[in-house]
This record gives structure tokens, sequence and C-alpha cells, in this order.
DNA sequence: AAATCTTTTTGACCTGCGTCAAGGCAGGCA
DNA sequence: TGCCTGCCTTGACGCAGGTCAAAAAGATTT
């Protein structure tokens, strides 16, 4: 059955994705756009060489100019108390926007650092307010962007404060796949960009406890662990151990041509 | 002058503060914006009367149509789990804006409730929205109260992901003395519009361990409790046990010329 | 003022997970 | 090829804080 969607021509070899021919601008800022008003936003839009593993994006207290929106490879942001240890905050996929936190008093609050190879779409704030004033679609997805993250936020709290460490990580990767399928990739097989201590970290879990888990679950035939990659095989079941009603695989996805290996 | 009951006078309690004349208008969405930009958006705010303790403002799921502003008194929300059982997400106090999240999807991911006696300030988003389209100044207001209400929650996820019980309720009393000086009450002296088992499920605690922490501090001379009553008493010392960078008195403080009695 | 209900306090017990420690494994580099 | 370094796994142990239980202190109703 044909989709009745229009073909979008993809050159796979330019670098310089333009929003409009960007695989990822279904989730990612030029939602609900139409085709002049994405060319507008386009032309504030600049593209930077990637970032390489471990490179910071910016730090704890840089001035915000830009916001940025994750085309390929992931980000984790991350806190640092006084005493200098580090709370992970949030990992972040191709087509999740960074820096929405800055601009509040125009300083970053968190870091942002690479857990791969990372490019990045750079997103002059002042230029998206301006632009986003004569285009109502633009203002309300920035908007509902915003909103979508107070809502991870608060998804978080939930986990952080009445899940058990079994829970916490069932729930993570649960998300984590999720969020992989509503970007075109497989929902059952991925490999993990953050180590285990950042997991841990970001779960409010030790390293050790999450490493127990894993061969856990695996014993348990929820799941295969290699190293970095990780494999689903009960997903339902999986859900359940998370406790929270996992939506499951109704959301919209993107079409990734060449994606089904 | 004694107040005598006139046809011409309205009570006391229907007085409808325009946003000019309401004292939370430093703190609140009109923060930046001149005398004729403030007009046009109290035009579109209804203030209606306010609700009892234990009234609903909204339920999960309800469909979204406005962001309400705390005029006065408190809101706690919450959202529940399939099993019913519901976790605090937040409490709300006077100039804070409720109902952020729900921008996202047209829909209430969490109730809120009143915690007393609270009036409240109802925005209807599709007006704010296309009146901030013509005013820049609370277009940029807009942005900035989503983007501080994100880095709440972040610093929420550091308390309830690394932090012990101790350091959890000092920082929870720290933030809600701050949060009370910046509204022009004291710091030092509140009351506790919520119950302990609503301050332990904020924090990913018992409602015992609550209770216990409580009469610790009070036996270490930080603070003394009674009842709903707090009076800190040892603030500096507090904030070590808070672990936190709390900043101290020297921020912006609304003037309140009969608030001294 | 008695009766009932809710909220808070306090104690006793127990367990989930953090901490410490030691050893395994892979990848980078000489 | 072997060493080094960073990550991961596994075991042993202890404690912070959860759970259960009961009583005290308010609050609300009759």
């Amino acid at each position: 059955m044909p989709t009745r969607k229009l073909e979008k021509v993809v050159s796979l070899k330019e670098i310089k994705v333009a929003c409009q021919a960007c695989s990822l601008n279904e989730i990612c800022l030029p939602v609900g756009m139409g085709e002049t008003d994405l060319d507008r936003l386009d032309s504030i839009i600049d593209r930077k060489r990637p970032l390489a593993r471990n490179d910071h994006l910016f730090r704890i207290g840089d001035p915000f100019q830009c916001l940025y929106a994750v085309r390929s490879g992931s980000l984790k942001t991350y806190a640092t108390s006084e005493d200098g240890q580090e709370q992970v905050m949030g990992f972040h996929l191709p087509g999740e926007l960074v820096g929405l936190d800055a601009i509040a008093d125009g300083r970053h609050p968190l870091a942002a650092k690479a857990l791969e190879t990372t490019s990045l779409c750079e997103i002059p704030f002042a230029d998206l307010e301006a632009l986003s004033r004569q285009l109502p679609s633009l203002q309300h997805q920035l908007l509902r962007v915003m909103s979508q993250e107070i809502r991870a936020d608060e998804q978080n709290m939930v986990t952080l404060g009445q899940k058990s460490a079994e829970e916490r990580l069932a729930s993570f990767l649960i998300s984590l796949s999720s969020r992989f399928r509503r970007r075109g990739f497989s929902e059952n097989q991925f490999n993990l960009s953050m180590s285990r201590s950042d997991i841990g970290n970001y779960l409010g879990l030790a390293l050790e406890t999450v490493s127990r888990l894993f061969t856990r679950f695996q014993n348990e035939g929820l799941l295969r662990v290699d190293r970095k990659h990780i494999e689903l095989l009960d997903r339902a079941r999986l859900c359940m151990f998370s406790s929270a009603k996992c939506s499951s695989s109704e959301e919209p996805r993107i079409l990734r041509p060449n994606a089904s290996s």
C-alpha cells in the first residue's frame, strides 16, 4: 500500500541537510511548519562540523546564545556540585533540542558533552525568537517542545521518586527503545552510547546496581546484553517490570527508507 | 477608619486586582512589560472566585484551555499511577504559573488541587499565544518562565537522584523559605500548607522519615516546628545540611507595604 | 463534650541498594 | 605481543530509610 505522503528527495551524501530535507523534521523543531516557513527557519540555522566523543558543546555557566538540535549521535547533559561530582540530567538523541534551560537567565546551568561523534544544528536564539514572532506555527512548536521537556522531567521525577532500581532501569530501557523507534531505528536492538556509570548516575543508582540488573534481566530472558549492545527479547514483560503505561508501538514514526537492514 | 457596609463598596474578597496593581507583577508573567502592554495582558486575564481547600483546579486528562497564575494560597500538582497512588510533582505559590506541561498536547498530564483557599488568574492560552506574538516582552517572559520551570525540575532531579533524606528535607525548606522571601513574606517563619505525607511523597521519602527529620532538626536547634508552623532558627546551618549553594538573601524581593505586622 | 476521623509522632524491625574490594575484558599504544 | 587504562562484573557486608504497628494530638461532627 503506497503512502499518501510526498516522497522527499534526500541526498544522503549531502553533509549539510536543510530542514526541508532532514529526516528528522517530523519530530524536531519544524513540526507543523509549511514549506516557505521552513525555508526561513532553515536560513537562521547553522551546521558546524561534528563534535568528537567527549567534546563539550557547552559548559556550565557558558553564556547562552544558541539552542542546539541533535542531528546524529548523542549527548549527555549534566550538572556538577561544588564538590565536583556530576549528576547526569539527560541523554539527547537526534531530533531533540538542547539548551532550553538556559533561556531563563542567559547562562547554561548544565554542561553538554558528546557521547559519540555527534553533529548538531545551531539555532541562534535571538533569531529564533524574532522569527517565531512572525511564524505562528514556529512559535507554537517552540512552546510545545518546551512543554514536552517539562513533561519529560516530570516523568523523571516519578522514576526517581518512587520506583525501585529494577523499575528504573526497565523504564529507562523502554524509554530509550521508544525514542529510537520514533526516529526510525530498531526498537528491539540498539547500542547504548553512555556508560553504566552514566546510566546509574542518571537513574540515581550505583553503577554496580545497574550492572547487576543487566545480568539479572538477561538471566530472566528479558533481554540480551553484550557490552554496549542491547537486544530486547521481551519488551512487553520489560514494560510490566517498569510499572509504567508503556505507550505501545502506536506512535508516529519516521519513515527511514534504508534503515531496514 | 471604620469599615461600614455600603451598597457600592465591593467586598474585599471580590476585588479583582489588575496586573498593574498586583503586588506579584514583579515575579509573575508581567515581568519586564510596560504599562500599555500590561493593560493588554490584563484584558485577556480572567479572575474567578477562589478555590476552597481540596478543590481541584483541573484533573489529569482535562483539556487544556488556560494557564493559571496563583494569586494567593497554594496548590499542589500530582500524577496518579494506574494503581491509584499519587506522586506529588510540585507545590505552587503566589506568582507561579501552573499548567505549562499541558501545552505539549492540549491535555493536562497532572492534576492540580488547592492546599488551602486559593485564588487564581486564568489566562486563556490561545489569547496569550496571540498576544505574545505582538508583545515581544511578553513572548520573552513566557519562554523565560518555561525555561525556569525546566530548571526547577532539573534541580528536583538532583535532589531525588543523589541527596540523602536529610539533605532533601533541608533543601526543600530552604527552597520554600527563599520562595516566600521573594514574595515579600518572612523567610524564617512560615506555615506549610501541605501535609507531611505530601512532603514525603514530593521528596521521595516516607512520611515517617519526614516526621523524624523534623524532630531531629528541631533537636539540633536548626528550627522549631509546631504542627504546620515552621521557624528557621539557623538558616545558614540548614543550608549546609542541604549541600546546595543556597543563593543567599541577595535576590530581588517584592516590596510589601503592610506586611510587617 | 463525646465520638470519630485524620494527621503526626515514635518505636521496632528488616531489606534494597550503596559501598568497598577484587578480578575480568576490550581496546589503544608502544 | 604485552602493557596499560578504562570500563564492567561479581561478591561480601552494612546501613539508611522503608514498612508495620500503635499511640498521641488535632480536627470535625454530633
